[in-house]
DNA sequence: GCCAACGTTGGC
DNA sequence: GCCAACGTTGGC
């Protein structure tokens, strides 16, 4: 089992959006970039990852799970990018914000707060417990 | 195959 | 809205 985080700017497609998609879920498309593909590519089903919105809010809203692996993704016509889908598994129960993350020196390791450009990451075991508890679930 | 120029992302 | 960081493009 790996852990992710994914991020979305939420007027674009947010964590209210992927609740109401539902059990089915919702394709990951889009994804231009070969580091943020190589991590999709290594995602298996079942893995879960963390929803974060970027730009408005700037925080972690919620926990996903892969529900399909990668696939090529039809937008692109390329052929050489691909998504994953994903579909919505709980909310956090307090948001866990960017500015927590950086005042926490445990998570000064963290991909977010070195690239943030990075729209999808790894998360390490550790990093996702205390997360899990910062947000109260 | 190098590197300058340009475009995009995302925090501030 | 600005700008730093990063990725990509294209001329040489």
């Amino acid at each position: 089992m790996a852990y992710w985080l994914i991020k979305s700017e939420p007027h674009k497609w947010s964590w209210d959006m992927q609740v109401a998609a539902g059990k089915k879920g919702t394709h990951w498309d889009g994804v231009r970039n070969h580091s943020a593909k190589l991590h999709l590519m290594a995602m298996e089903l079942g893995d879960q990852a963390f929803f974060y919105h970027s730009n408005e809010g700037k925080e972690i809203a919620g926990i996903v799970e892969v529900s399909k692996k990668f696939y090529p993704d039809p937008s692109d016509e390329s052929g050489k990018f691909g998504m994953v889908d994903f579909r919505a598994m709980k909310p956090l129960k307090t948001p866990v914000t960017l500015d927590a993350i950086k005042q926490e020196s445990k998570l000064a390791k963290m991909v977010l707060v070195n690239n943030s450009r990075l729209s999808v990451q790894p998360v390490s075991e550790d990093e996702w417990k205390l997360i899990c508890k910062m947000g109260g679930i």
